[in-house]
DNA sequence: TTCAATTTGTTCGTATGTATC
DNA sequence: GGATACATACGAACAAATTGA
């Protein structure tokens, strides 16, 4: 009954999707010549490429083309977002939603909050809620705990289901093929070893956590400003210390360096809480800092900036404002999967704790 | 936030509607009627209609015209409540929310989370955005709670569909006959004020802002504890400020007490902005506080903490976890909407300011 | 029944703005 | 900067449905 020159177009080009003759994410023809091919007006072409895109057929990009989306079996488009947190009181978490919220609200869209209280429970208990309700895509902070088996079909689940997800701050070392925006640790720690180099300092320590991913990474961009600067590595100066040691070991190799007799002049720290403990100590031992040595942190938190630490900030709007992002080209379409790994630049924030 | 014509029609229009201008499955004007009324073309009021129509607000019918469509009424347990701020940087705001958190999310209910970004612009477009959602209940922070609210109509819509709403923080003046759970500032302003009587003092000044509900009833509390503790309330010891004077006129009325030689030994300011300047006002004539005059803030900013200012602090997760209580008790009816107001206590906090 | 006026639906043409490469 | 392509807007014409005289 209904033939209508744009229909008989958007059927067209549906039938050729559904036959495959466009892959997805290809270009297809422009409105133009879409437009002389069907020997109808560019506004008819229009039109159908609207009612295509709001099915969910097509995605335009503007100046660029218009393209094949993924297929998604259903979607509401309640136009809600859940966004889940460790904790509400973190002290970085109301820029980083703030980062979110700014992004997401002129997309259009609206924020679901969740917290986990960093527990795998709650994090299962949140995600198994969420799955009930109609929700267009996620931003997640994974809780600190390692991922269990409950956890990986949790997150299968809303693959099959075509919700999107973007692990934001840290991410499960399993699943880094997934989607994630966070801070390039790799740079942090090149960064500040590099302040310290910049300073003069050649003999760096270094105190790295070994059980986190982010000590393993930290460590290697300690090891890159390094040997950028052409210093020779010096396994004798890296201390690594596990979660349970933390509080003695780090000291412990500190004294035992300076026991050995080797010369050092800074010590790179995996985070703030160790280089407040390093400081501490160092001047129980009648050191001062930054005169005698000089000491960094990681993360800027509130010690640090009490502490008067030179450390590694994140830019934590950013990190919301781009997490944001990836997650509305995830659901058109615009954003692969794969290709949604954001490493965030870090800054350095330099304070009275090097010279 | 995109602003072409067509959007703004579609506002207009969905505003109309939504204060009740049209009636259900009434026509309204003409494509042509429409273009000629807000001076576009026929082509950018249908576009407008379009999204209206796919919205849900209006239908067309073929050669006969465009009518208000019957507002599809929500059925009530998403089990999702909007939680309404205006910034999410300030300080405040992730401790009041997580104490909201506490208690929605023990009860089973999710956070939808906006923000107005304190306009009333703001605030009425995330209400009418919240209209077409499905929420079981509101609890929001006032915009600029001081000018009266002249967009009543939005809350009487969620009055009509039976959406129990909490105001927090503060109240529009004509509505507080509405849920509200907010500090008491009557008894703020008399805590402080008693405190420095407490300390001895007889002549004290007061700060305060005039246009400002929480400002006239600091005032009052001011002038409860000076009828308590039978000192005789003297106007010129008073200095009210409008928000276009903030930053002026406080430190010039305190200097003219001073030239006029009336003896103070303490002050009490609105909040903590306005006693850091005092005090540094006052520093910069020669006199130390606390040891010749006491100054006092009003908030517990991180100002007040930094300066060291004894002030009032709000009990920010409690005031969540009340407001939170008192929404789930309309919702489930065990609370009736004229018995939810609550006014918290305050807390002293005393710091370096006072003596 | 017929006809004219009104109103929405569809299509074509054109122009300007703006993002991307 | 220029070319390309999408976004928004305006104007015009005609078709189809409805309404009422």
């Amino acid at each position: 009954m209904v033939n209508s020159k744009h229909e008989l177009i958007v059927n067209h080009i549906k039938k050729a999707i559904n036959a495959g003759k466009y892959e997805v994410d290809t270009k297809i023809p422009s409105e133009n010549q879409l437009a002389a091919k069907y020997g109808v007006s560019r506004q008819t072409v229009r039109k159908a490429i609207l009612e295509l895109e709001q099915e969910g057929y097509l995605y335009a990009k503007h100046g660029s083309g218009t393209f094949v989306a993924r297929r998604r079996t259903k979607s509401g488009n309640s136009k809600n977002i859940a966004v889940v947190s460790t904790y509400m009181s973190d002290y970085i978490f109301p820029r980083v939603i703030q980062g979110i919220n700014q992004v997401l609200s002129d997309n259009g869209y609206s924020i679901l909050l969740k917290t986990t209280n960093n527990s795998r429970k709650g994090e299962a208990w949140c995600m198994e809620e969420l799955l009930s309700k109609n929700i267009d895509g996620m931003i997640i902070e994974p809780s600190q705990s390692a991922i269990s088996c409950q956890h990986q079909v949790l997150y299968d689940q809303m693959d099959a289901m075509g919700i999107p997800y973007v692990f934001i701050q840290g991410c499960y070392e399993a699943m880094l093929d997934r989607p994630h925006v966070m801070l390039d640790d790799v740079w942090g720690g090149k960064m500040i070893t590099k302040h310290l180099i910049d300073l003069g300092h050649q003999e760096i320590a270094g105190i790295f956590k070994a059980d986190d991913t982010q000590g393993i990474l930290r460590h290697k961009g300690y090891v890159m400003a390094l040997q950028e600067a052409g210093i020779s590595y010096n396994p004798d100066l890296v201390i690594w210390y596990h979660t349970k040691d933390k509080g003695v070991k780090p000291m412990e190799g500190l004294l035992r360096i300076y026991e050995a007799g080797t010369a050092c002049q800074a010590v790179v720290c995996y985070n703030d809480e160790i280089a407040a403990e390093v400081i501490k100590g160092l001047n129980s031992i009648g050191k001062r800092v930054p005169e005698d040595i000089s000491v960094t942190g990681f993360d800027n938190s509130l010690l640090a900036h009490s502490k008067g630490i030179t450390t590694i900030a994140h830019p934590q709007e950013e990190l919301g404002k781009r997490a944001a992002q990836t997650l509305i080209g995830l659901i058109n379409g615009s954003i692969l999967k794969k290709d949604a790994h954001v490493l965030l630049a870090p800054e350095l924030v330099e304070r009275k704790s090097t010279m």
